[in-house]
DNA sequence: ATAAAAATATGAGATATCTCACATTTTGGA
DNA sequence: TCCAAAATGTGAGATATCTCATATTTTTAT
């Protein structure tokens, strides 16, 4: 992790710095980057700030009482990270890892949930965010069970991609997508065949085009 | 719909209600009851209250362009109906249909949109809310896609039955728990080979514990 | 460097679920 | 009241997905 400060902010031409992301505490955000895999938020530690994604993307997985992880959602630009241990709903802490290079703006914890629990704007925009999330996800829900692995696999391969390459464990991947190892790889092995994929050092290749075709409109979210 | 009035309030003894639910808009709350199948939300009209279930439980279904519907989700006790529309980020309205008789604190939605835009405690108490509804179909989808017909089947009978009947329709019901029509009645063939249901005028009656016992963790939220 | 654990890989048989075809019963509207 | 549409019900074959068994490769910890 490393503060961007106001001199390295020739960064910063590389997107536009979201205005009011957190209200009354707008001023006081400062930007961060991560470099993939260097975590945002870790299980066992405490989080000490509320985060909004500016570029970039990243994983949130559970740690289960054995040590294993499982992936639970994906997280993109222009959302919150901590925001429902700011409503204090969140009682399971995760861990956020990012994708790829990932620019964050990130304000106190302590003193959002001091400042920013009496600011109706910021509530209301944080509501908004949260109950559209909700929909989003309740429709996901609906038309991921209407189809089979190929297609959400696709669309799977698409999101968590860097750079037009797939480096993501197929037995974290075979849980998230709710299917055996087994029959992930058959699938996996029929996108071969068919030149969907292709291996190579550290992950596979994807055809973006092939794939979005199989994935339809399914939206991860 | 019923309003009931202060007179009227014989009823009340039968639940407590509760305080504070609307924050500075709590004094204005009215109490109403809907028999079953008495639409409390139209998709093709104003959503003019901002309702908060007291007793009861609902269905939650979406109308398509060739005027099917289908379950989008259910509602029970402690569960807001119209906040999404509060929020203004639900495009497309649904019906909300009674399974039981069910009671509902409302209040104008006019008059929640201007006084409770403005009030922090509300806010945040709602953004709670909608964060734990966050929480909690996260978790179903992640659960649910990890058991087979038989245990889901089980969980939605116990949840949209009432007084020990399921009365819901065969193609409505396959369609919300995503499998087709044929697998869904050759699974209940099954229950009712097996005595976990039997057919009576209008419905199934259900045994519970045999249900219960196959619904397992299952949470349908 | 080595052993243990995790990840990758593949085969074969079982089954949950789907598609299609068709008959009967119930419901809703003219 | 009657017809058309929707809902219910059953059979048979296809396939998406699962379970189990087992081997190889890579990663991790000592």
């Amino acid at each position: 992790m490393n503060k961007i400060t106001a001199k390295s902010q020739g960064n910063s031409n590389k997107f536009k710095l979201p205005e009011n992301i957190f209200g009354a505490l707008s001023a006081e955000a400062e930007l961060y980057a991560f470099s993939a895999n260097d975590p945002i938020i870790r299980f066992d530690q405490p989080i000490d700030k509320l985060w909004y994604i500016v570029k970039g993307k990243a994983k949130i997985t559970m740690v289960h009482e054995d040590g294993k992880q499982s992936i639970v959602h994906f997280l993109h630009e222009g959302e919150y990270i901590g925001e429902l241990t700011f409503l204090e709903v969140e009682k399971q802490h995760k861990n956020v890892i990012p994708l790829c290079e990932t620019f964050c703006l990130g304000v106190s914890m302590e003193r959002a949930k001091t400042v920013l629990r009496d600011d109706p704007e910021f509530l209301f925009h944080l509501n908004q965010y949260v109950g559209g999330k909700l929909i989003q996800r309740t429709w996901f829900a609906v038309k991921n069970q209407n189809y089979e692995l190929k297609n959400r696999l696709a669309a799977y391969m698409l999101m968590s991609q860097s750079e037009g390459i797939y480096t993501q464990k197929h037995t974290e991947t075979a849980e998230y997508l709710g299917v055996s190892y087994r029959h992930l790889l058959h699938t996996l092995s029929q996108f071969r065949d068919q030149g969907y994929v292709a291996k190579v050092r550290g992950g596979y290749r994807v055809d973006q085009h092939a794939l979005e075709a199989l994935a339809k409109d399914i939206q991860l979210v």
